[in-house]
DNA sequence: CCTACCGATCGGTAGG
DNA sequence: CCTACCGATCGGTAGG
């Protein structure tokens, strides 16, 4: 067993927290993933929520850090949103908990610390929101009747992926990526029929 | 005000359990917002987990009987879904955080009353992969590399609805079910294009 | 990193 | 429906 630290104190927290929530995880039970008491965690870490921030706060870095140069390069949009959502997935598959943690723990911030995560949150959702503009204007994209709304479909797609994705299945990261691509460019609807609009 | 009763407790709770989940949610919690103490609620009410309970089952319940005579209807399949997106868009809208509770505090329901929701959101799930399913079958729509992978990125943009919605917001929920449905159904690539496929 | 502990809060109950 | 309370557990700290 490697020496406790406060980043093997982190990693617990991240994998308590995604399995059973903030508000239930407590410290107690991080102690008793890393082999300390509750008590003795403190010299390692200042808090309990300085332990979420960091959780979320690293997690919206790794991916605006990877999605960024995808969306705002010059590639067409429909191959700037295929790469965005393979490296949503891959992101998702290599921390899955992280990403749970990062969508649905931040609630339970304070503050201060609730409202810079929001911001950053807000800077992800942009960037499919540019690509989406974007591919409209270009003409790759039919116009939407509220692109906010097609940007809020796109991002549940991707958003659900933590809630199913288990690296025992049978699809690879990128299977699963390319079958959400060809579902959200695509549509369900055989091309050479017409989708029934409104 | 009127009498307090078994409901409003339950009306309580849910609004509670969606906005701060389950575990935060203390049983002064609400009793303060229906004017009783903690102790007093237990001559309405058997337990909080039952509670927790109620909410999830009825909220599942509500959810079947909308889309299942939807599912298994003999329309095409393109129809059925659309149908099904709207059926669930205005449910959503009708009981944001019922739904917020269903899709989300019932893994904090002890093992026995937690296995039979699974098995009812199973039945949910179920019934988009049979009209999927269908639909490929009859020809509508294109056949699917993972069947269990489109699903559930179909349930994905509509379990994120309840994440984003606000009934002041500026598009009605049958205008949201549309659009989300031309997602679905059509996809983001004009239709004179075919999408890059793998 | 442990011992020992703090005040606060938890779900729930007895008795009226 | 309240008073008064139960044992358990919470995040965190003092002192070593």
């Amino acid at each position: 067993m490697p020496p406790v630290s406060a980043d093997r104190i982190l990693q617990a927290a991240t994998r308590l927290f995604g399995e059973r929530g903030y508000p239930s995880t407590s410290m107690r039970d991080i102690g008793d993933a890393v082999g300390l008491l509750a008590g003795s965690l403190y010299s390692h870490i200042s808090s309990k929520e300085a332990l979420l921030f960091k959780i979320v706060d690293t997690g919206l870095d790794r991916y605006l850090d990877a999605v960024t140069p995808i969306a705002t390069s010059d590639d067409p949009a429909d191959v700037r949103l295929r790469e965005a959502i393979r490296a949503h997935v891959r992101l998702v598959a290599d921390n899955v908990e992280e990403t749970l943690v990062a969508l649905h723990q931040w609630k339970f911030l304070s503050d201060d610390n609730r409202h810079w995560v929001v911001a950053k949150r807000k800077a992800g959702a942009d960037l499919f929101a540019r690509i989406l503009t974007e591919g409209i204007e270009s003409g790759v994209f039919r116009p939407a009747a509220h692109p906010d709304i097609t940007v809020a479909g796109i991002l549940g797609t991707l958003n659900w992926v933590p809630e199913w994705f288990s690296p025992q299945g049978p699809a690879t990261p990128d299977e699963i990526a390319d079958d959400l691509a060809d579902l959200v460019l695509g549509g369900l609807t055989v091309p050479s029929r017409a989708p029934k609009r409104r």
